[in-house]
DNA sequence: ACTACGATTAAA
DNA sequence: TTAATCGTAGTC
């Protein structure tokens, strides 16, 4: 089975199209060799300067924020609630700072060593419930593939962090729009169906 | 310096 | 439903 690493040319396009696309392809870190992977089962886009629920709305630049400005391609990692890292793809040129979450994987490879990062004891990878509780949500997530914050502005070109095309195909019409999870404050931006899930897939974060 | 809060999660 | 937990960002 032949996989390529998605190319820069990818990522710099419009940001609710990445989203959708990004939809079964497999995101990989590698970390002392081994590689940590799982298939992009939930994204949710970010539409910069005119979304109230994206961290650039009104063209906010701050420290954090930087990030965002850079080219597609890059990681854009920060923390959440004093605890958790958000992994997400920044979209579009530079200084266009748009960006999608990635909120939900099938775990693939490395499943044993993503249970210890997830502090699961008893993990039995046949077992669907322990599969499902490692990766459905942006935290779990990060924290199975040990991505932190030290993973900020990488490039998805390079070798370390990447994401693959893996040849499956998703249909159109197998893809779920819905509003974005916890946003309640973005006002308007709060309807907007920009979550995107693979239709009937067991591994997201909650129903849409 | 002081304060409020968040693109979440696990436990109750 | 609620606590956990702290960097970020806005204000003084």
């Amino acid at each position: 089975m032949k996989s390529t690493k998605l190319k820069k040319s990818f990522y710099q396009r419009d940001t609710t199209l990445v989203a959708r696309e990004l939809l079964g392809k497999r995101l990989v870190h590698v970390v002392n060799g081994e590689r940590l992977s799982g298939i992009i089962t939930e994204t949710e886009a970010y539409l910069g300067v005119i979304d109230r629920g994206a961290h650039t709305f009104g063209n906010k630049r701050t420290k954090r924020t930087e990030t965002m400005y850079l080219p597609g391609g890059h990681s854009y990692v920060y923390l959440i609630y004093g605890m958790y890292d958000c992994l997400n793809v920044v979209t579009q040129k530079k200084d266009i700072p748009e960006a999608v979450l990635i909120r939900a994987l099938q775990p693939d490879e490395g499943l044993k060593t993503m249970a210890k990062a997830r502090k699961q004891k008893s993990f039995d990878p046949k077992n669907k419930k322990h599969l499902w509780s490692l990766t459905t949500g942006p935290g779990k997530l990060a924290q199975a593939l040990k991505i932190n914050r030290h993973h900020n502005e990488l490039l998805f070109t390079d070798e370390e962090l990447f994401i693959e095309d893996i040849k499956m195909k998703i249909n159109s019409s197998d893809i779920i729009a819905s509003p974005r999870v916890g946003i309640d404050y973005a006002q308007e931006a709060k309807h907007w169906e920009l979550r995107f899930t693979i239709r009937d897939n067991f591994f997201i974060s909650r129903k849409p």
